[in-house]
RNA sequence: GCGCCAGUAGCUCAGUUGGAUAGAGCGGGAGCCUUCUAAGCUCCAGGUCGGGGGUUCGAUUCCUCCCUGGCGCGCCA
């Protein structure tokens, strides 16, 4: 049981020997001001109208009816309009930082999620050219969600969904014959909804390579498995860049060979939540919520978009995952509703809420003070290749992630660049970095710091105090980031939990101080190192050890 | 017009799920290196938390109505 837990059980004794009604769960909170103690409590004013009495009296009788030496307490104030504020005892608190150095990467997993699968989507790209911002957001996302689930106790499956199916290929098709065609000497025409990129000149000009006895793209099918696969490779290599690898790849055409659209759709029809009107084939997802119904059947016999969507969500439960979580951009949310409307019309048991939606808005580049739009490569939008060469993948990771997905974000890749001064990423890998050098420096092997014999008390300055809280917090804010789905609480934490140890390097020296000190310290630094290590782990970047 | 998201310091954004005197980074100003990395530390300036009403001991946080911005509202994906 950790300190807290202790404190609050005293607490919950005490309040119910004065009276207070069963599963009395009292909210204990660290207070931004230190002079506020270590914990505070608001329970007095909770239990204002329960007991009929003012809170200061009833902080009082809370307090002298708690065993305090129990729960490491050495001071209890009552304050404000009834607060109780706790100061635990300096040795009782560092002491818990054993945890830290017992469990080593492992500190901070939880088991939450209970071995329960869990399958995350993300990026899933067109293959029909670079991947842009927003993908790498996703993919900065997507991965980090997955990594917080499973070390909260989910069994987690990173999927990629390969849209391979629709007109975009066949305009990818078509742009690459026309590039293909212009090499041949004729004059360029892309094609409507075409892409224009520089990329399809490559990609065509290697096509002919290959094809000699079709250098002007007269064979379709060769044009497009040609262009599909080359752009998955290029997408497959951007993500390894980026660090982001994935359990399964889904391609959409499957849902279409192996009948599962068919299949769903006679489903939707049995259950009688479709009707046709003007030649096509419409869901009423009016009944789930949407202001109108929509088309599954185009006219011309061809699925909409969500239909092979919700396909494929059924295909999702049908494997055994009870949870799904999609990251996408906001510019799709209007599918949201169309896809839960479809999986609750089949009624087969897919609960209301499936899948759930990580939405992310847009990402804005700012570069020398002006957006940045375009990619030499992709012509129209920036690339995360075009990111990860600017600043680099740490950074790239970093700043995708430091803001909730839900806040617009205005990338400025002049400060992620900077490696001098105003960069958070560095600011945090130098305290990772600072506290190596305290070990490689005194010779002292990392191994050798268990925490045994280590006299905790003497951690006792204000700085001291409040670092040792904060590592003991990440294991709380972990869960509750996973939870929540919003890696920047880790980002921010990671940010604060730097402040305070480049704040405590600099005040408390290590080596060369008598030795009941040097050792504790040593303990701390160690511990505070590996907080650093498990929250840049799991959003991706790297710890290292000097810079 | 309808729906989703946002509006907090000059700029970019946090705000521990309703707590005490609202924070960080950048930008601006002033200091600190014969001692474990100055990619660092310390201090100063900077605020009508978009606006009005409501809920209660207490609201940046919850409800409601306005205002502003982004995204979406296709037999496109």
């Amino acid at each position: 049981m950790s300190g807290v837990d202790q404190l609050r059980a005293e607490l919950v004794r005490s309040a119910r020997a004065l009276g207070a009604p069963e599963g009395v769960a009292p909210v204990l909170e660290r207070p931004r001001d230190p002079s506020h103690g270590d914990w505070a409590t608001n329970l007095a004013m909770m239990l204002t109208k329960a007991l009929g009495k003012k809170p200061a009296e009833i902080a009082r009788e809370l307090i002298a009816g708690m065993d305090l030496a129990a729960a490491g307490v050495s001071e209890a104030e009552i304050a404000g309009p009834g607060f109780i504020n706790f100061r635990i005892d300096a040795g009782a608190l560092a002491s818990q930082l054993q945890r830290v150095l017992d469990q080593g990467d492992a500190y901070g997993d939880t088991q939450g999620g209970a071995g329960k699968p869990v399958v995350v989507e993300f990026v899933s790209a067109n293959p029909t050219g670079p991947l842009h911002v927003g993908h790498g957001r996703q993919a900065a996302l997507g991965d980090a969600i997955s990594t917080m689930l499973s070390r909260t106790g989910w069994n987690v499956s990173r999927e990629f969904y390969y849209n391979d199916a629709g007109v975009q290929i066949a305009n990818l098709t078509l742009s690459t014959q026309a590039r293909l065609r212009e090499l041949a000497g004729d004059a360029l025409e892309i094609p409507e909804g075409g892409y224009h990129g520089e990329y399809i000149v490559d990609i065509a000009r290697k096509y002919a390579t290959e094809h000699p006895a079709d250098t002007r793209g007269d064979d379709l099918d060769a044009v497009r498995v040609h262009a599909v696969k080359a752009l998955r490779q290029e997408q497959d290599l951007d993500l390894k860049t980026f660090g982001v690898q994935f359990d399964v790849y889904f391609l959409e055409s499957s849902l279409y060979s192996d009948g599962q659209v068919e299949r769903t759709v006679g489903a939707l029809e049995k259950a009688g939540a479709t009707f046709e009107e003007g030649d096509a084939l419409w869901l009423r997802t009016t009944d789930y919520g949407d202001d109108k119904d929509r088309v599954m059947r185009k006219r011309d016999g061809t699925y909409t978009y969500f239909v092979p969507d919700v396909a494929y969500h059924v295909n999702k439960w049908g494997r055994g995952f009870t949870r799904a979580i999609n990251v996408q951009g906001a510019d799709h949310h209007s599918t949201v509703t169309r896809v839960r409307a479809g999986l609750q019309a089949l009624g087969v048991g897919i609960p209301q809420g499936y899948p759930e939606y990580v939405l992310h808005q847009m990402v804005t580049v700012m570069k020398g003070g002006e957006e940045m739009k375009i990619s030499k490569r992709a012509g129209s939008y920036v690339t995360v290749r075009d990111l990860i060469d600017e600043v680099g993948r740490d950074a790239v990771r970093y700043f995708l992630l430091m803001r909730k997905g839900d806040s617009q974000l205005v990338f400025d890749v002049d400060l992620a660049r900077s490696q001098s001064e105003d960069n958070p990423v560095y600011y945090i890998q130098m305290a990772h970095a600072r506290v190596s050098g305290i070990f490689r420096v005194g010779e002292i092997a990392m191994e050798s710091v268990t925490g045994a014999r280590v006299n905790w008390a003497v951690l006792d300055s204000l700085e001291e105090r409040e670092l040792v809280k904060t590592l003991l917090d990440w294991p709380r804010l972990l869960a509750g980031a996973a939870e929540s789905t919003e890696p920047h609480r880790v980002a921010n934490y990671l940010l604060e939990t730097a402040r305070l140890v480049h704040t405590w390097y600099h005040k408390h020296h290590v080596l060369g101080e008598p030795e009941p000190v040097m050792q504790a310290r040593l303990a701390l630094g160690k511990a505070a190192r590996q907080v650093l290590k498990n929250g840049l782990t799991v959003l991706g970047i790297t710890a290292p050890d000097r810079m």
